[in-house]
DNA sequence: GGTAGGATTCTCT
DNA sequence: GAGAATCCTACCA
């Protein structure tokens, strides 16, 4: 996984993320969620431009951009082009599966990492993350073990731009934060 | 200096 | 299924 993969719009991004496998310090598992945001859609953070809080996103692409959401859940993106990123929503855990429950306090798998907020805290990931790179540690990944059917559908609790379908899935899997796109 | 908003999750009924 | 919890950042005065 090098730096040029990011360098895409992240709709392509995201979708091709569908699969692969990201560790932040041997623990992480299959990518199975994402959701893509740029600066064109009311919905990112980088709408209204660069700010400090979202000076990550118009950084070089390949790095992380975390931020907290509701003032307690922090959520991971991967910075694409600049002012676009992919938000991490869920993966099927796979390594480090006892360092994640015990952060999370929970044994179901399922649940481990089916939520961007509990994403993040499986990993472990806080806001010393923002800005790291993504091509080195503690970031590692790997390709697809087989072929992936990656399902497109919109994207969740958001309030604009809410019928762009941006956010990308592994069909079938029973790892995502919802299998099917409902009200929320 | 003060206020509003935010890409969520958990718990209880 | 509905409601509460919680805190940092941006923006306006």
């Amino acid at each position: 996984m090098d730096a040029a993969f990011f360098e895409r719009p992240a709709a392509t991004v995201a979708a091709e993320l569908i699969g692969h496998v990201l560790l932040v310090e041997g623990v992480g598992g299959a990518i199975v969620e994402t959701e893509a945001y740029d600066r064109t859609d009311p919905a990112s953070h980088s709408f209204s431009g660069p700010t400090k809080r979202n000076a990550s996103m118009f950084g070089p692409p390949g790095r992380a951009y975390v931020y907290r959401s509701y003032g307690l859940h922090w959520c991971l993106n991967l910075v694409c082009e600049p002012g676009s990123a992919v938000l991490l929503r869920a993966l099927a855990p796979t390594q480090g599966l006892d360092t994640m429950r015990a952060r999370r306090g929970l044994a179901d798998p399922r649940r481990l990492c089916a939520g961007p907020g509990r994403l993040a805290q499986a990993l472990g990931i806080d806001s010393l993350y923002d800005g790291l790179p993504l091509d080195r540690m503690p970031f590692a990944w790997g390709a697809p073990e087989g072929p992936v059917s990656v399902a497109a559908t919109t994207r969740i609790g958001i309030t604009k731009g809410a019928d762009t379908p941006w956010r990308f899935l592994l069909a079938g899997s029973a790892f995502v934060s919802r299998p099917l796109p409902k009200s929320r």
